[in-house]
DNA sequence: GTGAAAGCGCTAACAC
DNA sequence: GTGTTAGCGCTTTCAC
């Protein structure tokens, strides 16, 4: 029935409402054979805590806020961004029996800072996954704060040591790629950087310089150009790069739409890859797996970030604890077709 | 600060908390000048109505819960379905202030109907969108019926007079496009059934024999083969549909991944795509448009079908009515790349 | 049109 | 260990 209460179990089991409270909560304090007692009264009662009622009387909700840039706003097609967070932040809410909700929104509107503030202090969520590159917005950041809801930040991309954030090691594996394509014979090797605003997104261009040295290589401006993200943007590189009068062996993508897009202007160039050209993305995402040839590129630990978050944040709740610096998820290099030994 | 409540907006505006109650949620019954006057004390006091306390009261939420088969525990990469779906159930919620809640779930789980009973019990949702397949398994749609909750079923694949659903015209449609393939002088069209647990995709195998008929094709077995929906189902279906002495010079498939595994088999092979076979598939995800050439498919209109439903749901709270029988949204077809004229 | 009172089903604080 | 008593901030019912 779905419709017996707390009354209802503490009458079945001859006890007061706050021992079936404390059995429900799990607290301690309750004798093993009351415990049992009540456990019984439950389940033949199919008894289940109305969570408004605990909501109201506790002043939080088993809710967790996923809080992310609306991606499609802009993409035509989804990149599994999304999905992958979403799936993390699931996976540790419901380990703890706590829900999800999620919220997309609008970067650009101006209203937003508004939005949120309303959207927490009407649900009172038990916390906050602020995915990048809401993440490094002071204004949000400062209007969630505000509202006195504990909060995550993924990947905000700048040290807060006030605050507590989920990243991941970008500078340090972009580095590592680099030094895989060194491996590989590659001595131009060139980078597309991406858009700024994730600034996260800037840690790889930083860590491709470091490959390039730990690979005894030069750094050169011309091999290097500035994308927006976008398929697009990556066939325009591509262009460029391999128009170049010494065009690069390799090129490394800060992420893997526009390494898509290289690939794609490889084709149209008749240009084989991994043959004549090495491509290597950042991120990770659905297409990287399906176009061909497969894309090597580097595994973001997306849903890892945001199930480390969720999870920190119920435990802050149940444990009264407060979590805070930066937590960093290891992301790892995933090797497919379209990288192979330098052209001779 | 969010702490004002009721009783504060009711203390500055003069007026009791049951006047503030009807100012905030519409109703009638209240003098235009004491409502600016509500209405002006709360906007002074920032004051947002506790959602909890309002569920507690009124015995039911603002959450809209969104139920699906969880892709990612199939698919490597997420094919947008999920995307669009959550798309258009939050335009509907966001119109009328409620909230989405999404639970991904496991469609062979043994305990998934209890899981979902507790889940709704617990939480007490405004309504429920039940996406297909979970929307045509019986057991579920009775728990959930059990529950009380009200709740909308996604193209669940039959009629279902009792119950509300919101459908789309599949069969209408691959009609459609198989008559649009015939205008282009196809005369061997081939069709790749898909999984026969998503019922409303045999209804496209229907379909392409309508269109046949209306074409004045006649319908071959040998040109029909059955997949799984998945991408390396179409690439087997594509070797042994070109390898038939009189192989097809047009293969539509029941959904996208495989019209994708039949544009990647041509590739393998050769064949030019639309020069030698044109290719049509059915959903438009997002691998359809990314893949080159760009694939010819059927336009799902599943965010639109996701806000019909929450909407319908949301507008039964609200007006006390009771939405039933099917509610049809139609796809449309849409033209890219992958199908062209018919080899001479 | 407006208001007073009585809960909704829990948790919290404290008493026993 | 366990129970009692107050609320949490709203909606509902019904009186005015």
């Amino acid at each position: 029935m779905g419709k017996a209460t707390i009354d209802d179990v503490a009458k079945l089991a001859g006890v007061s409402i706050k021992t079936v409270s404390r059995v429900v909560n799990r607290e301690p304090n309750v004798r093993d054979s009351t415990r049992e007692n009540v456990e019984h009264a439950i389940s033949e009662l199919n008894y289940r805590p109305n969570q408004s009622a605990r909501n109201l009387a506790s002043h939080r909700s088993r809710l967790i806020v996923l809080i992310y840039d609306d991606p499609s706003l802009y993409e035509v097609a989804s990149s599994g961004y999304v999905t992958r967070l979403q799936h993390g932040a699931l996976r540790a809410c419901h380990a703890a029996n706590y829900e999800l909700l999620i919220y997309p929104c609008n970067i650009r509107s101006r209203s937003l800072v508004d939005e949120l503030r309303g959207l927490i202090e009407q649900i009172r969520p038990a916390g906050i996954v602020l995915a990048a590159p809401l993440s490094n917005m002071k204004r949000i950041v400062k209007a969630i704060e505000s509202t006195g809801s504990p909060f995550v930040q993924l990947s905000p991309g700048h040290e807060d040591r006030e605050h507590f954030s989920v990243a991941t090691n970008d500078r340090a594996v972009s580095a590592e790629m680099t030094r895989y394509l060194a491996s590989l014979g590659h001595r131009r090797i060139a980078f597309i950087k991406g858009n700024p605003r994730h600034t996260a997104v800037g840690h790889r261009f930083v860590g491709y310089k470091d490959g390039l040295r730990d690979s005894g290589l030069e750094y050169s401006d011309e091999l290097v150009y500035a994308g927006d993200n976008s398929i697009a943007a990556g066939e325009e590189a591509a262009d460029a790069l391999l128009s170049l009068p010494k065009p690069p062996t390799a090129i490394f993508a800060a992420n893997d739409d526009m390494a898509v897009g290289v690939i794609r202007a490889a084709a149209r160039r008749g240009v084989e890859i991994p043959g004549q050209l090495s491509v290597a993305g950042c991120d990770d995402n659905s297409l990287a797996q399906q176009i061909y040839p497969a894309l090597t590129t580097i595994r973001q630990p997306l849903a890892a970030m945001a199930e480390a978050a969720a999870a920190s944040l119920i435990e802050d709740v149940q444990q009264a604890t407060h979590h805070s610096g930066t937590e960093v998820v290891e992301a790892s290099i995933r090797i497919r077709e379209s990288t192979g030994a330098a052209p001779s």
